[in-house]
DNA sequence: TAAGATAGTAAGTGATTACTTACTATCAGC
DNA sequence: GCTGATAGTAAGTAATCACTTACTATCTTA
């Protein structure tokens, strides 16, 4: 099964750590994972993970670094070369449910990370990157209203938080089921109805 | 400050528990909420919780119940007596809103709660309380369909999923803001994007 | 007002937490 | 193939967790 050797360099260790989080979320509340969790997960003792990362915080730190990053990325892949705003935004909404099937821990993740009343740094990468997601909403919204595509008079700000609110939705929906793959039959349904909100002209 | 006596009846005692239990979820991560913590909020020992409760997790029980009771409730009284299905889903939703604005650790207990692996009493409470939920949505969007308020095409089940979830996504947006008031400026906004993705003609 | 029941305190319990320390195995470069 | 640096183990640490126990204060009511 682990196809990893025993000792691996410490840049390798990092990364194989911030995988074992994700994967662990998935499955239990992001909150009650226990260093020991991680260890486990990785086949390595406890103490060992404290040879890469200070403190427990700074592995939150790392995965909200490496969650940024890769869904970013995504989105940007995903809308990249699509001339129609609403299709854009259609394109970036499945592909962001792929990355949710696929890393089903990180919405939990996000979710929690913005509860604490403390801001950690982790915290702060959570915040940073619904801004950033926010940003680019609200580019290709505006892009198309111009265009015609999108109501002129629609309210862009609204539009982005229930842009990302229908997809807090399908997840909690998921939760509800037990049931990740169900986003995907879902979400082209749940979507049809915002893009009908937001349209111009039905 | 705290005018309760020093002896209280049982139930009572039980009842300004999940009091408790929902002020401290407001500011702080559900599952990191602590019997001492819980305790101390209410000017009481740790141990003397033990009294009332066998377990933690029937704290978390009877918290679930005090939840699905009063939202329920509310949602009810709020959509009764109103003839229009639009309106008196537009009627849910501001109530719930506004719920989630006294309560703000009530969807953060939810969504912390469907994360759990295990089927604990408290999930399905939680379970049971969105399902109940889908029900009251569902009976009103049918309505709304043979009424000709609502697109007669309309995936009834999507606009379930998205209609909890646009709650949802207001509920991210003021965890990022760290505003919760914010949400009732923003509701009436993207309800207005919401119903115009449901209703039969713009 | 005495007495039994109820609700409280205070100081425990073992288990588990994040993190440390002392030592050992494995690596890369000469 | 030696050697110094790196990455691992195993057994600790104090703090904190949910829960218990022994005792005490306060209610209710006959």
């Amino acid at each position: 099964m682990d196809t990893q050797s025993k000792h691996l360099p410490a840049d390798e260790r990092r990364a194989v750590t911030v995988e074992a989080v994700v994967k662990l979320a998935g499955s239990q509340n992001p909150s009650e994972i226990t260093t020991a969790a991680i260890a486990r997960q990785m086949n390595l003792t406890q103490g060992a993970l404290f040879r890469h990362f200070p403190t427990k915080a700074a592995i939150w730190q790392a995965v909200m670094e490496w969650v940024a990053e890769r869904l970013l990325a995504r989105l940007d892949r995903a809308a990249r070369s699509i001339e129609s705003p609403v299709a854009a935004m259609e394109a970036m909404f499945m592909s962001h449910v792929e990355f949710v099937i696929e890393h089903p821990g990180v919405p939990r993740m996000m979710f929690g990370e913005l509860q604490g009343a403390e801001s950690t740094p982790a915290k702060r990468l959570a915040q940073t990157l619904i801004r950033a997601y926010g940003e680019r909403l609200n580019r290709l919204i505006e892009k198309g209203k111009a265009s015609g595509e999108l109501n002129a008079a629609l309210d862009s700000e609204a539009a982005a938080t229930l842009f990302i609110g229908t997809i807090q939705g399908l997840v909690m929906q998921s939760l509800l089921a037990g049931d990740v793959e169900r986003m995907r039959r879902d979400a082209p349904r749940v979507f049809a109805i915002y893009r009908r909100g937001i349209g111009s002209a039905p």
